[in-house]
DNA sequence: CTGAAAGCGCTTACAG
DNA sequence: CTGAAAGCGCTTACAG
């Protein structure tokens, strides 16, 4: 054990820990005051530090009875491995960027998700919100990098689509993982569902119905959400050969006042749709709040479907029709490619692969037939 | 500079740098690979590591003109602190950690602030779920904080009423900062707002339209702001001689679903209430759900207040009356109350004050007087 | 399969 | 006001 120059071990007090086994050792752990650090482990179990490193970091080349010896210590002292000190020695930091700039719904549910995958790797979780129209946005994350030393970094939409954001990630020889993004970068691997196939099976399903005027309200320009699920809309819809009414489409940006804005429009048309299909719950949840104002009864003079199952979609009446996104499962995908590819020396030492993850369509009270 | 054994500093390159000022030393800076460290900065501005030291921590004793010099190599070499080298040399982690375990809705606007104040100092935040139920919270928590270090814990509510958290917050030494607690640690502040008198106010403002018969819907037991909200509650009553119903209290959990079954219990009364106060915009969302179902006419039916402000009280038909709370500004005030008092010894260096913060009455549509 | 030495990039405790 | 030395608790690069 070393210690600093001003608190030397009194003489008074030798250290027989090393020479006595069992119930002996276990309450000189409990004195301790301060943490145990890997040479407390080391002396306890008489080996090397290094051969205690090896045993931590899970090392094959130890012998089964050093490693039984080494663990019985480190359980017997409590050991957990300083953080910092591993990340200054070593080339990981045990540490995972979660980077947001988008609406917050997302937010919440995928924390929950990665932070659950780093407890039981070590790793842990840094949050952190980022403006993309700041001017000083490279500078403060290529300062944070150079602090932090990330082990990897989860994008969620729409920073996967942001060029000076992955450049930085790039420059900085950080892996990434994009979620949701529009176009994959080259080298980095992306998390996210089939927006497309989903908004198809929804869509067939208000066409099924009867549905032939229906509105669409479009996502934030930029997101891969965004052109996916309209396209997903417009393609189920040729291919049932109804129309698509360049009145009934509005531009919103996923957030509740511009639904409002949005269907308030299309409800105002002469001939106003008999459904609307939202890019998200909360715009869906818009529509639905200005089909009341308007006095209309829901679902019967309009449905309304939306995409994400948020908590809202189960706070607004009618109870909304809409598509659950697996959140949680593709934090905890993204969170383990980064762990399971670290340490690493430049770039992915093995191609990474990008998933697309089943979703499920969640059929609510907020469809009905269209009144005849 | 120093450098590991196996990349020794060729000696057909000598180093130039100290001996040339200006543009040169820029390029020379601009070449180089790795970040920039303490030495390289020392190296430059001619001056000891010890003194950079100082300056980057902003030490008092450093003349104007080393200051100065020493500012600049920082500049040229756009040298950022390794963040894991300080905390384990010195003792302060420059990390705070936002632990939560309740409802969701306060988190994300409260991460904002206390990232935004967190950025500003070179601080970081480590946002960390804690399931109260979880029999081995105090071994993951303890296990935790030993290796990451935190230099203050910010506790969301109910978690800075947690006995068990707010000990082995204690035992390990870590200064804490209780939000909306019950009741207030000893030695350790607390933020929040007048839950009391903010209910009171809102209470009165229905009391004065009319209403006499006023449903409220509890929080989840064990939080400051359930206990607060409910006695602002009958006290406004009592002092304005009005009788509290027991019929027309109900328990909840700040969660929607508590939220209908309490509303639709209340609702299906011989005598139902022309208002319910519910404890938050949650519960109080669900109580306009559960009005709509039975066919009620809001506001003129029933009118509904909350309690928050949070996004769905402006996503639902009617637009919630409710109290702001200043989330972002009580984070901000919480982390500053721990950035402002690290680095300290044992516990705190001076008493920390707590605060309450100003809330605001938000009224909207959701309130109408009664059906006479 | 195991260990001794050096180093990661800072700060502390001293000394002047 | 400034600096030389030692140390924080680990891992790397070697050597055996």
């Amino acid at each position: 054990m070393t210690s600093r120059p001003g608190k030397p071990r009194p003489p008074s007090e030798p250290r027989p820990a090393e020479q006595r086994p069992g119930e002996r050792r276990l309450a000189e752990a409990a004195k301790r005051t301060k943490p145990a650090t890997l040479d407390d482990v080391a002396a306890l179990a008489e080996v090397s530090a290094k051969t205690v490193s090896r045993v931590v970091n899970n090392e094959a080349s130890v012998s089964s009875a050093t490693r039984e010896r080494v663990m019985r210590a480190v359980e017997l002292l409590d050991y957990k491995p300083n953080l910092n000190a591993r990340v200054l020695a070593g080339d990981r930091s045990f540490l995972i960027g979660l980077f947001y700039g988008g609406p917050g719904g997302f937010l919440s549910d995928f924390q929950a998700g990665a932070t659950e995958v780093c407890r039981d790797s070590g790793y842990h979780l840094m949050v952190e919100p980022w403006d993309s129209d700041s001017t000083q946005l490279n500078r403060d994350m290529a300062s944070l990098l150079r602090q932090l030393r990330l082990d990897g970094v989860i994008l969620l939409p729409p920073l996967g689509d942001d060029r000076l954001i992955c450049n930085t990630l790039r420059d900085a020889g950080i892996p990434m993982v994009q979620i949701a993004p529009c176009e994959q970068a080259p080298d980095s691997p992306s998390i996210g569902i089939d927006d497309y196939a989903a908004t198809r099976r929804l869509t067939s399903y208000l066409l099924d119905l009867g549905h032939r005027r229906i509105g669409f309200i479009l996502g934030s320009p930029g997101h891969g959400a965004t052109e996916n699920r309209y396209r997903g809309f417009t393609d189920e819809m040729h291919a049932r050969r109804v129309p698509v009414d360049a009145a009934l489409v509005g531009r919103g940006n996923f957030h509740f006042p511009d639904g409002v804005v949005v269907a308030e429009r299309m409800l105002a048309e002469r001939k106003p749709p008999t459904a609307i299909f939202a890019s998200n719950d909360d715009t869906a949840a818009a529509a639905i709040s200005v089909a009341h104002r308007r006095g209309l009864q829901l679902p019967r003079d309009l449905s309304v479907v939306g995409f994400d199952d948020s908590p809202i979609a189960s706070m607004v009446w009618p109870l909304l029709t809409t598509v659950r996104q697996p959140v949680m499962a593709m934090a905890r995908v993204a969170a383990r490619l980064i762990i399971e590819n670290t340490p690493r020396k430049h770039g992915w030492p093995v191609p990474m692969p990008s998933s697309l993850l089943d979703c499920e369509l969640i059929l609510r009270d907020s469809v009905a037939p269209p009144r005849s």
